[in-house]
DNA sequence: AATCTACGCTCCACCGATTGAGCATCCAAG
DNA sequence: CTTGGATGCTCAATCGGTGGAGCGTAGATT
């Protein structure tokens, strides 16, 4: 409340409210978590205390609590960035959710860098983590292993694992309906039934993999093959999906699926480089809010991240049998 | 390395490994923080622990760590979303610039909620942050006091306060300029000099007014008068700018200030909802990678976030006198 | 031979919060 | 007057890591 100054040189300790208090600093201790009716201190006294603490501005030394319960309440969560929409969003559903249970959120980003993951995994650790979400991590089996070395539950979230629960995105149907509506659409506006271009990600990656799967099998029903030269994989990465783009040699007409949205930041960089930009159809795996306005663009498939943390939440709380993957359905949100 | 199961129930401690190693914990203690030379520990020996410690999946434990040492060295940063790119690219160059300098970042996200504000700085408290970056928060100084109360350093980032060393984007400077720019255009497109309409943010806050001093100074320059009509500020939030869009009746041939991308996501929401779209140019206040593509954008306001981010760590590692606002120009970028 | 110094290590108090065990006090029942 | 129980509180050990103080030994110096 009012300025104190000068008096605490160091912000309080329990010790120093009991002495205030002229009371004990296991009472003190009690009233400021709650523990005091269980521990029979009179509500007068407890009265007493909480003014206290709230006068000095107290606030718990959260180190000392956690060393001292066996539980620490923390859950960590290592993400590969912050600057893009679905990840941003996942950041922020995590902090609300943990919150909502009484949890302390960690969040730690990795740049995509395989050996920066294991060392975030080693500090969540040092955090006495109780849990870890291991969201787009090249490699989680590492993490995972790390993880049960510590006792410590993990869970995959966007990429899969083999050693921990994952919950994914249903990539197979997403790009599969993604790919039809961009061949369709390809066909109403040019006529040609050409088969499209696949940009970005990495191959050896699960939802690359998956994603080319949906592609390839809509494009079966349609009756056309995909030509090996047409899927361009370079990884995450705006600037190697520039380059790529040039090698494709794109004409009007054109069809393109696009596997991120880091991956359309290169496409459309591209497309206004060229001093006359090809007349073409494009679609992206992951929404964003300013693309999905994009004139070429036909719509984009949103990752339910609702839905992916809310079954991420539900696989801490209950641990399932063995080593599920689940698959949460992907939303299609055309161009307005 | 390999698996070590049913031997340890728990995660090993100083003492199992002292056990192992047949030492004391304070060797081990010394070995794996480091100071092993300072307190005389034979390389021999040091070797030995380091390699139980590796061959036991030894992980420090923070809380034990930090409860003991007087330097916590935990940095906090407290922001408003994570969901759009400049918050985004805030947070990832924090932690990089936090890691570089041996602290460990702790970031909360307060979803622009003054109350959780608070909250969030309490728990910073908690975690005995050594010093907390506020970033874009509503009410700094009331954080400021918290802090100064627990002896914490306080910067603020984004929004300027009264009571903490403030790093702000120089708002005014790249308000006149981009105002200067989407002038211009509308006058090079339409022929018509008509005054801008100004949308996005709120009237109290402290960037808002900068901005639209600058804003309202390249009118004068240009022998122009903005009629109060022309600016409707009311707040961060997409559907509210979408709504008000409607109230302004704007026509062919105008210009628009878009003062934040949430706004600009509810401007580009609202042309796309017209029967026939007008005709108009914009301009927006923070950068977009999609945004900046947008058919009727002139171009958007970066907003240098390294440069910040170099000056906040600076005034962290050495305190300045008083209570400095330091304002880093903007980099503007046309529409490719 | 006695003293000194460097070396290599261990002992133990401590950081702040938590919690099982235990100590008075008081009132009611036997 | 004693026993029993409830009430209201305090004591002290503990969590894991840290670092000042100190101890025994070996080799060097006087």
């Amino acid at each position: 409340m009012a300025d104190d100054d000068e008096i605490t040189a160091k912000r309080p300790t329990i010790y120093d409210l009991a002495q205030i208090a002229g009371t004990s600093a296991s009472a003190v201790s009690s009233v400021l978590n709650g523990t005091w009716k269980k521990r029979r201190i009179s509500a007068r006294l407890a009265e007493r205390i909480s003014r206290i603490a709230e006068e000095q501005g107290y606030a718990v030394n959260l180190p000392a609590r956690m060393l001292r319960r066996e539980r620490s309440r923390v859950i960590g969560m290592i993400i590969p960035k912050y600057d893009n929409r679905y990840f941003g969003a996942i950041a922020e559903r995590f902090e609300t959710m943990a919150r909502e249970r009484g949890l302390f959120p960690v969040i730690t980003c990795t740049q995509r860098e395989p050996a920066l993951e294991v060392e975030a995994a080693r500090e969540m650790m040092s955090y006495q983590v109780e849990c870890l979400i291991v969201t787009g991590a090249t490699d989680p089996d590492r993490i995972a292993e790390l993880c049960s070395a510590a006792r410590v539950r993990a869970i995959n979230l966007d990429l899969p694992g083999g050693r921990a629960p994952s919950v994914v995105s249903d990539n197979f149907a997403g790009a599969l309906e993604l790919t039809r509506v961009i061949l369709s659409r390809v066909r109403a506006d040019f006529g040609t039934p050409a088969p499209l271009y696949f940009i970005g990600g990495r191959a050896q990656d699960n939802n690359t993999r998956e994603r080319l799967r949906g592609f390839t099998a809509a494009h079966h029903e349609a009756g056309l093959a995909v030509p090996e030269g047409n899927c361009l994989m370079r990884g995450y990465s705006a600037a190697k999906t520039l380059s790529a783009m040039a090698e494709l040699g794109i004409a009007d007409g054109s069809g393109v699926f696009v596997n991120s949205t880091i991956a359309l930041e290169g496409v459309v960089r591209w497309l206004h480089d060229q001093p006359i930009p090809p007349e073409l159809r494009f679609g992206c795996f992951d929404w964003d809010p300013f693309a999905v306005f994009l004139p070429q663009n036909v719509g984009m498939m949103q990752q339910d991240v609702a839905a992916m943390l809310s079954t991420a939440f539900q696989l801490i709380e209950s641990p399932p049998e063995g080593v599920p993957t689940i698959r949460i359905p992907c939303r299609f949100r055309p161009r307005p």
